[in-house]
Formats: C-alpha cells, sequence, structure tokens
DNA sequence: CCTTGGCAGTTTTTT
DNA sequence: ACTGCCAAGG
C-alpha cells in the first residue's frame, strides 16, 4: 500500500493506525520533493491538529516535519482566500467572526443562507462556514491557482473523511484533478450527520469518483494494548453480546435523586483505577450527550457529595465549554466594578445594556422567547433609565435599585470580582449571568484578566474601562488559545470529544436528559446513538466508567 | 406588566 | 426534576 499510486482510502476504527500509515506513506514521499514543495494533512479541528503534530513527532524526524503542513480545513481555506480571494469578486475578502454571524443570523429574518451568499458576492465579505465553498471555487473556477496548488502539494491527507461536509467535499474534488488525495475515515465514527451539509454517502461517493486503492484496516487495534474496551464498543455498535467478560469496562447504575454522588464517586472511583494501573498524570474524560448535563455534572464535581457512606470532596475539573455566554456574563459583572465611576443612570445602563447583549446571545445560541424578552426588556430598560424616565419593568428596576445602593470595591481585583459577584446574586434578574459567571475562573484567562485590572485600580484607583477590556481578552483568549494536551478531569459532550483520547473515560445518562437513546429520533436499534457511544467508549486508552440511571432502556450491550 | 398554572420537552459542531 | 412556552387573569 506504502507503494500504491493515485488516490487512496484509507478505512478502520479507533487505534487502527489509520494516521500512522498516512505519516508513513508521506514520509515515503518526502525524499522525492523538490524545494518548495510539501504535503498537506488536514483536519477538521484545532485539537486534531495538536494529536497529528504530536504524532508526527514519534514518526518523522525534524526535517522531515518541516516538510510536512498540518492545518485546519478553515486555516487553509482561510489562506487561500486571503492570497486569491479577490479572483472571485474583484475585492479583497474581509471576514465576519463566529460571534457577529451568530447575531445577525438570529436577528435576520429571511434566508439566511442565500443573504451570506449574496454578503459575499456584493461585498467580498465571508463567514466562517463560507470559507470551503469560496475555496473550491477558487480551484474549480483557476486553473492556474489549481496548477500552484498541485505543484506545492503532491499529495494531501484528508483526516476524519467521513464528516466531510458539502463544501470541504467540492475542496477536495477539485484538488483531486492536481494532486493525490489520501483519504482516512472510519464510517462508524460519523457523528455529525444531523448536519444536512453531511452527507451520509459521503465516502461512497468519493470512491465513485476518486476510484482510490481502498484499504480497510478493520481488526487492527494498536491503542490500548488489550483490545476489551474497542470490543466493548463494537458489542454497543453492532447491539450484540459481548463474546468474553471485559474488566476494562465497568458498569453502574443510580436511583433517583443520587445522579451527582454517583457521579462523583464515578470519577473518583476512575482516577483511583488509573493510579492502581501505574497510569501518571492521568486525563479522565467525564463524557454524555447534552451540554446541559456537561453542566450537571460539573455542578456535581464542585460540590461535597456523599456516596454509600463515604463523603466525597469536590474534584478539580475544566469544562469544555462554549465560552461566549460565559464571557459575556463577564461583562456583566465588569460592568458592576465600573460603578463607582459613573453616576447611578449611567451606572445602572450600562450593566442593563450587558445584560441586554448576553441575552441576545443567549437567544442567537438557542433562540427563545424568554431571551428575545429580556433582551427587549434590559435595552428599553436602559434607555427609559438614561431618559430619566420611571422604570416599568422589573429587569430595570431591580438593577437600578442595586446600582443606586451602589458597591464598595477595595482594588483586589479577586476580592472585588467576589464582591461584585455578590451584588449580582442579589439581583434575581441576572440569574441566569450568575450561573455563567462561574464558569469564567474555567478560562485561561484568569491571570490576565487579574493582572489588568491591578493595573486598571493602580492608574486610575477604579476599574473604569472594566467591561471593555475584560470582554477583548476574553475574546482573544477564545481565538488564541492553543489546546494542550488534555490532563486531568475534564467534562464535555461526546460530539467534543471526537478525535481525541484520555486515559480514562466516565461516560454519564441523565435521569431527564441526555439520554443514550431517543427512540423517537433514533428508532431501535439506535444507529446514531450507538455510533456515538462507541465513539465515546473508544477516547479511553485504559479504563472505561458508564453510569446510567436504574432501568435505563435499552441495555447498552445485550447479555 | 407580571403572575400563575397547565403542558410538553428534555442532542449533537468545527472555525 | 426542571425549564420554557403559552394563555388567561389580576
Amino acid at each position: 500500500m506504502l507503494a500504491a499510486h493515485g488516490h487512496l482510502l484509507v478505512t478502520g476504527g479507533p487505534g487502527a493506525g489509520k494516521t500512522t500509515i498516512a505519516l508513513l506513506k508521506a514520509q515515503a514521499l518526502l525524499p522525492r520533493l523538490t524545494a518548495g514543495q510539501e504535503v498537506l494533512f488536514l483536519s477538521f479541528s484545532r485539537a486534531a491538529v495538536r494529536a497529528v503534530l504530536t504524532r508526527c513527532k514519534a514518526i518523522l524526524s525534524a526535517v522531515e516535519r518541516s516538510q510536512l503542513e498540518v492545518q485546519t480545513y478553515h486555516s487553509f481555506c482561510l489562506n487561500l482566500l486571503k492570497a486569491h480571494g479577490r479572483l472571485l469578486t474583484g475585492s479583497a475578502p474581509s471576514i465576519r467572526y463566529p460571534d457577529e454571524d451568530r447575531l445577525q443570523r438570529a436577528a435576520f429574518a429571511g434566508n439566511w443562507g442565500a443573504e451570506t451568499a449574496r454578503l459575499a458576492r456584493e461585498t467580498s465579505v465571508y463567514g466562517f462556514d463560507q470559507f470551503a465553498g469560496a475555496a473550491a471555487a477558487l480551484v474549480d473556477g483557476c486553473a492556474a491557482l489549481g496548477g500552484l496548488l498541485g505543484r506545492k502539494y503532491p499529495m494531501i491527507i484528508v483526516d476524519e473523511f467521513q464528516d466531510t461536509d458539502d463544501d470541504q467535499w467540492k475542496l477536495v474534488a477539485a484538488l483531486s484533478e492536481v494532486t493525490t488525495i489520501f483519504c482516512l475515515a472510519d464510517p462508524d465514527q460519523s457523528i455529525f450527520q444531523y448536519d444536512s451539509k453531511v452527507d451520509p454517502k459521503r465516502i461512497e461517493k468519493a470512491v465513485a469518483f476518486l476510484k482510490p486503492t481502498v484499504v480497510d484496516l478493520a481488526g487492527d487495534n494498536h491503542r490500548s494494548p488489550n483490545s476489551g474496551i474497542l470490543k466493548f464498543a463494537d458489542a454497543i455498535l453492532n447491539n450484540t453480546a459481548l463474546p468474553d467478560p471485559c474488566p476494562e469496562v465497568r458498569q453502574a447504575t443510580y436511583p433517583q435523586g443520587m445522579f451527582a454522588g454517583t457521579t462523583h464517586a464515578g470519577v473518583v472511583w476512575m482516577f483511583s483505577q488509573l493510579a492502581k494501573a501505574g497510569v501518571e498524570n492521568p486525563s479522565v474524560a467525564v463524557l454524555c450527550r447534552s451540554n446541559a448535563l456537561v453542566s450537571d455534572i460539573s455542578t456535581a464535581l464542585s460540590q461535597e457529595n456523599v456516596y454509600r457512606g463515604r463523603t466525597y470532596k469536590p474534584v478539580a475539573h475544566e469544562v469544555v465549554w462554549d465560552a461566549e455566554l460565559s464571557a459575556a456574563s463577564a461583562v456583566v459583572l465588569a460592568s458592576i466594578l465600573e460603578w463607582p465611576t459613573h453616576p447611578p443612570a449611567e451606572a445602572g445602563a450600562a450593566t442593563m445594556r450587558a445584560a441586554a447583549a448576553f441575552c441576545r446571545l443567549r437567544n442567537a445560541i438557542k433562540a427563545s422567547q424568554t431571551a428575545r424578552t429580556a433582551a427587549e426588556a434590559f435595552a428599553s430598560a436602559a434607555d427609559a433609565v438614561l431618559a430619566g424616565k420611571t422604570l416599568r419593568n422589573k429587569y430595570g428596576k431591580e438593577i437600578a435599585a442595586a446600582s443606586v445602593t451602589g458597591v464598595v470595591l477595595v482594588g483586589d481585583p479577586v476580592a472585588d470580582w467576589r464582591v461584585a459577584r455578590t451584588v449580582l446574586a442579589g439581583i434575581p434578574v441576572l440569574a441566569d449571568i450568575l450561573q455563567q459567571v462561574r464558569l469564567v475562573r474555567l478560562f485561561r484567562a484568569t491571570d490576565a484578566l487579574g493582572q489588568g485590572l491591578a493595573d486598571m485600580w493602580v492608574g486610575s484607583g477604579s476599574y473604569r474601562g472594566a467591561s471593555v477590556f475584560v470582554k477583548k481578552t476574553l475574546d482573544q483568549e477564545r481565538l488564541i488559545s492553543t489546546e494542550l494536551e488534555p490532563q486531568g478531569c475534564l467534562v464535555m459532550n461526546i460530539h467534543k470529544s471526537k478525535g481525541k483520547e484520555f486515559d480514562g473515560v466516565v461516560l454519564v445518562e441523565g435521569q431527564f436528559k441526555a439520554h443514550f437513546f431517543d427512540e423517537r429520533s433514533d428508532p431501535a436499534p439506535s444507529p446514531h446513538a450507538r455510533r456515538l457511544l462507541r465513539v465515546a467508549v473508544t477516547r479511553a486508552r485504559s479504563r472505561v466508567a458508564i453510569i446510567r440511571p436504574q432501568h435505563a432502556t435499552p441495555p447498552l450491550v445485550t447479555a
């Protein structure tokens, strides 16, 4: 296979060695490259890029690594667009960032897809989800550019090919005319097919189009030396009986009301198992199907819980979280830090504006009448209070009352942040925001925030400008933060765990939410759920614990 | 404008 | 169990 010519498709399950084979194939090709030529490796996420780079270090020399370019689709397409986007519209392209995109989409009444196409055509502004389509149009429409790319990249490796969306596939198909395409895929790991742009028949169609040499690594497993976990995962996938007992996977159930204690104990148990197995600096992922349950799990791990008579202390953990809402909540808190620098009316209005922005964002993430109403109410209260009118709704009244009482700050950012949080806790209409602010500690920006706020106080004896500073700092942190090697306890949904790997996995099902199986949208034998659960279980290198409510149906594996 | 009570739903994303 | 939506009524 390493000697094969033409396009390639390698399929195989988790840990079967797809990436390794791709890197070996690249390594075999590298000596024949001329100056300026590179092998391109395309992935979906920055986490996946990081994982591939780690793998490269084990397989390739430093010189070889310099001839391999590992990029996300987005960065590759964006670079193409920046360099050659003028060819599409005649003017230089610019970008609409995700936050802005989301707010505009929520505010736009008509067909947003048609609108973004119009904006690209007429104003050369592109949203993130348009990069791949635009890049494909460039390669398709300009033979010279295609030729250039083909000469620069004699081979392009495409990871997680089963989840390639329509635009990304268009790009790959266009590039296949000028270079060798090497696809890596696991049909049983396709978990994004609720997205209408991800074709369930992608692999079959690509085989028909590319006519690649196909290699199936099914059955090989190089990741967990004892393949019990993979066998268990495949039993889930196929809804079959386990061939042998599987000591690596432990299942438990919890009675109603015992969710927090059982989950907490499960995580502690996992760490003790890994310690017993001699794993140093273990990483444990706590996985579930919904973001709502991620939040519940984080709450449970932050508390003291009692399980079977034993008290469990809070477990330090990180939440893999969509940080936008938390950032918006931090801005509301920062506006409270600024209260002493403004007259009460202005101070209150600024907080109302920040709360309105928070609600608009919440509505943009998940449309709801409640969020829309609250956003409107906060915004109109802000206008009213500035105009000196009496406030009519409780949203304004509560904030205005608190801002009149004011806040006493001492110049220690950590203490003052806590004081502002207490103020926030005293305003019932901001309860949601308080809940989100709790998660700000999960940003890696705590130091930058504290330092910046401290500098502010030294400069002016106040936190004037805190809102702007906090927003900027957190936005920046989100954009530049590189994915770190996972360590310790991480809580996230299963979709976010795709392409990642941990020593232990604790897979949790909720009582009233995040059910493993949903008969209505995914009737028995529930192929979608089974693929997703297989992905979750196979994230583990050495141990899995599965925690489900009592009487959960159907069973994970047939008895 | 706000409260209340009945009723239905309770999944998923990269950048 | 809990939240959000909707409609009715103060």
